[in-house]
DNA sequence: CTCAAACTTTGAAAGGTTTAAAAAAGGTTA
DNA sequence: TAACCTTTTTTAAACCTTTCAAAGTTTGAG
């Protein structure tokens, strides 16, 4: 009742030696059929469960995929988690969850950490400025392989799934060109993450494809997250020109840009047309609802295990670098310029000019 | 380079017994400074990090917490996971996250695999329905100590860190009967967790007071998500007399509410009000920004994580109930009885009658 | 009926750590 | 310097599996 069967105590009751216990368990040399029933007898009626950790030391790998991401609070990443452990447990492997806070000191920590655990395989979502390969390099990444996931450290040879951030970028841009916008901003990632950079390539390659250049200004840095959006937006919208769309590289990003919309008393989408990035789920309930790229973490998590798995297994081809494809999701939050002349008048609520220059002056 | 240095080459590197490699490391017996250097320096020379499944091996436990939830990927949980994640962390504990989906039978396989993996200790989000008592009766509570997170199962008699729900649901309740509102429903969560039942609890404790009785279909029961929240208050908005006020015991069922009331051309709050459960972020972006009873996941993840701790340390106390607070937090979905007569009419895109039948046929 | 071949089963080592007990070293006192 | 007490260091077992080599058993042919 208190302390664990082991494969002794199973041993014993069946009359046999612990290998033969352990052959019937893992079908590892055939066992005639008496002993095998009384094995199997011993197993059921004492309950037993293998040591984890005991098959771990002796096998120098354990059922544990390490995953570690920035922070499982950003409503991207939980899809990701979710894929990628649908996938693990399917083939009975498990997974450790750890939040780096995109901190390189802490997925350092975390690498090493895992690897002593002798972790099957790493699921990685670089944080910024991450010397993965540094990391990695004081071991041997033959028995522990790495999968990266959502975006790539610079200089990442390895395995890595992503998401064709260029050309969701790209339409998102052309859908906003094709309304008729020539005045368009964006809103990036850190300037240190693949993702980023790809999606500010796609935004641009659209412009330039239609013949349009952009103002340095128009190009505002921020964090992926909602506050530094919110700050982004607030600069962009003192502009003017003013910009008549603008591309927020994400979601999170994009909601910055409406709560400033609001406090400034523009109206979406009919002062300003906005796209996010990622297609979470709060796009179907902002106000108005939001236009978005969607792309799937949940596939990007269960693609990633499953190369992971195949790694683990043995499989010895080159890197694979797997981009999965998005799709621009299309609502409410993008005005066509075919409909300008649509717009209805403010409602009188507008603040006050007094109001409003202090906000402003933010 | 390749293989993970040991504590046996640390000893033939400082001349010394991996005894004395063991005890300096820790500090489990006096050794003399002049070995204790050598050691250290082998340590700092070859980069020792010990094998955590040879410890767990030995030492019966590991430094692993298993977290039980239902589903990463609903938007509650991530904060909990995040909070226990930080203590857990800062105390040198990692965390191995685990869906249930809700399948009791998926929560026992996870606590008997994490019994076998030696985890230092649980944390619980159980599963509605789950016997959790039963799943655990089979091993040694006393050295895996178990917290329950978020709502209890039936009968538990164990740790637990949740929330004052039945409170969070009375303010709620209170606020919309303050506001002037006598048809009040209520859309429930699965009538077999706690967390459910003591939210529907509170509802109706308000509504005694204020000598309201409440119709038994004004009570209707989803599964605490957006779908269910969607088809519930479909079920609602068809009655007659309609509640001019719903309560969703959680948000992601309020979500579900507004879709409903978009689709019937209902607008909220000027027709129905409508106040969750939750706080999530998404509520600052819906339209109209949702009422909500705020509770913090982080923290009653961190808390949990604090208590499961205490008792792997080897605390003794009575088992701890611990239920923090909650806060009503008050936005633009709920609209007050004395407002009504400023209600503007509504605006002309109302949906042709042959339309908003076939709507509410669904 | 014997012997070899084929098939089963067992024994023991290994994996890396902790720790109780034994051994060794160092120090003190007579 | 011997005897004795402390303090320091080492030895070896234990934790639970897996697996290789060795020992044992069965089968079938001659």
């Amino acid at each position: 009742m208190s302390d664990p069967v082991t494969m002794r105590q199973i041993a014993e009751r069946a009359q046999v030696s612990i290998g033969t216990v352990s052959h019937v368990i893992n079908g590892t040399a055939r066992v005639r059929t008496k002993l095998r029933m009384r094995v199997q007898e011993a197993i059921r009626s004492l309950g037993f469960q293998p040591s984890a950790l005991a098959q771990g030391l002796r096998l120098n790998r354990t059922k544990m995929l390490g995953m570690i991401i920035p922070d499982i609070t950003n409503p991207f990443f939980p899809g990701v988690v979710r894929g990628a452990e649908d996938v693990a447990f399917r083939n009975s492997y498990r997974l450790v969850l750890c939040n780096t806070d995109n901190e390189p000191a802490k997925e350092a920590l975390y690498v090493a950490e895992l690897r002593s655990f002798r972790a099957a395989g790493l699921l990685i979502i670089p944080a910024a400025g991450s010397d993965l390969r540094a990391e990695l390099s004081s071991g041997t990444p033959a028995t522990q392989p790495v999968v990266c996931v959502d975006r790539c450290p610079e200089g990442w040879t390895g395995d890595a799934v992503v998401v064709d951030n260029e050309e969701g970028a790209y339409q998102a841009a052309k859908h906003l060109i094709r309304s008729g916008h020539r005045h368009l901003a964006v809103i990036t990632g850190p300037a240190l993450l693949a993702n980023a950079i790809e999606r500010l390539n796609g935004f641009k390659r659209a412009l330039r494809e239609a013949r349009l250049s952009i103002a340095s200004e128009f190009v505002q840095e921020a964090a992926f997250d909602t506050r530094s959006g919110y700050q982004a937006a607030k600069r962009l919208l003192r502009m003017l020109p003013r910009p008549t769309a603008i591309f927020a590289c994400n979601d999170l990003m994009a909601l910055g840009v409406l709560h400033a919309l609001h406090e400034l008393d523009l109206r979406c989408p009919e002062d300003v047309s906005l796209v996010g990035f990622d297609n979470l789920e709060v796009c179907e309930y902002t106000n108005p609802a939001l236009t978005s790229v969607y792309q799937s973490g949940y596939q990007m998590g269960a693609a990633a295990a499953g190369l992971l798995l195949e790694r683990i297994k043995g499989l010895q081809d080159a890197p694979r670098h797997i981009a999965l494809e998005t799709e621009l999701k299309l609502r409410k939050s993008v005005m066509s310029i075919a409909n300008f002349d649509k717009i209805p008048s403010k409602k009188p609520r507008r603040r006050s000019k007094a109001n409003r220059e202090a906000v402003l002056a933010d």
